[in-house]
DNA sequence: TGTACATCAGTGAACGCGCGTTCACTGATGTAC
DNA sequence: TGTACATCAGTGAACGCGCGTTCACTGATGTAC
């Protein structure tokens, strides 16, 4: 069935709405995202906006969705392109942080405090996925070609229980339990450098921040066994 | 001189504003933050606040400066009992976690986005400092009783001098260049872990967190040095 | 010790603001016969 | 091909809300002589 022109033009005022929010959002932050501003910014009336859309935070989900696509989008690349795994691991983490740093506004979205009133639907957690599997591709190289240093840490039953949910929803079965464990923490550890950037916590120590970071990534990559930095 | 009996007055009014400030801060977060709420819980009319606070943002600097003080005594409280500085530096770090799961939006506020149309003063980085300056102790004590391990790594020139820099302002100069940058990264990881956990990035996967949490704040320890976990 | 005046705390009304959302409406675009 | 009707997009006014902040005011508490 071909669209009908109603539906593509139907379709095309939402997508500037969308846009609109989205630039909203860059401008003045989640907390400040107003129905009212994007519509006037299309140049329509504000009711206008809800024949497209049903509340304010159906907006603010597309957004999240459309955040978590966007650093996705980023981190894939950066991990995909030449180089040894561990390399590109601290690539994925560096194109992490310039994504939050050219974004701030989205990255408080998703990584900040959660918008008052607003409760994030299941759509947004898929979404958020993205990340962190392009991330655990470079780890599943790796461990393929033998280069990742084994650890064999014994854990309590409780964490081997998480570290296999963990790993099959990284689609990464292969990968030892505790390298699981070791990816998260790592991951958690870019994205508290990131944080702490962004509110402002290095000012003053390390500051410009990028050695640092790029050094913390490193070290992440080195916990998680890559040998090939 | 002893205080006037105005003066006194003052002073508990001004306590009462404040502890409803952090009451409305407990209940509805930061950005709901309102003159006129915490004058109804004070049982006056909000102009009347006007007489203790100049503006809304005054108020919010009240609270962040409380909030890293309840912070850092938490901290500083758990890294100060008995047990090897390593076991100190984990508890420590589980003690800012259970601040963060028991104050969410004290949480949110210190470490989340910033409030819109809010800008920090100095002061707040002052108090900011407490936490860091509660967990390097550990260290020290570690380095002093040479139970610190070694790396020696060379670093590059810049992140020699920050490294300094954060040295003194931790006044901790006597600490190698490495073991501060790596207490920097672990400082952010054990963040990043909590910030995390708070914006609900590992449920379905880690979740309980707490064990995850202590692993990760060991492996952190680790990598500092400490060799007495 | 008593009186005149100054200081301060708190009131109540009002200002202007922007918000999300609803509703009855006008026209234009599509569809069925 | 032409007409009658249904669907949809967008308008404009209005709703009720809560906010930060200002201002003129009333009383009570303190101070100076």
């Amino acid at each position: 069935m071909a669209p009908t022109p109603r539906e593509v033009a139907h379709a095309k005022t939402m997508a500037r709405i969308l846009d609109a929010a989205r630039a909203e959002l860059a401008r003045h932050g989640p907390t400040d995202l107003s129905v009212r501003a994007i519509a006037r910014d299309v140049g329509m009336v504000s009711s206008a906006v809800y024949r497209y859309v049903a509340t304010r935070d159906e907006l603010l989900t597309e957004l999240i969705v459309a955040g978590y696509q966007d650093l996705g989008d980023q981190v894939a690349q950066a991990t995909s392109g030449r180089g040894t795994p561990g390399r590109r691991f601290v690539r994925g983490c560096e194109a992490a942080r310039t994504w939050a740093v050219g974004s701030p506004h989205e990255h408080a979205l998703l990584f900040g405090s959660p918008v008052p009133g607003y409760s994030a639907p299941q759509r947004t957690a898929a979404a958020a996925a993205r990340t962190p599997l392009a991330l655990i591709g470079t780890v599943q190289d790796a461990f393929s070609a033998n280069t990742l240093s084994a650890h064999q840490d014994s854990l309590p039953a409780m964490l081997r229980k998480q570290a296999r949910e963990a790993a099959d929803q990284l689609r990464a079965p292969e990968l030892p339990d505790d390298v699981i464990l070791r990816f998260g923490s790592a991951w958690a550890q870019a994205l508290g450098v990131i944080g702490l950037e962004r509110s402002g916590y290095f000012v003053g120590t390390f500051d410009p921040i990028e050695q640092f970071a790029t050094a913390t990534f490193r070290e992440g990559a080195r916990h998680i066994g890559f040998t090939d930095l």
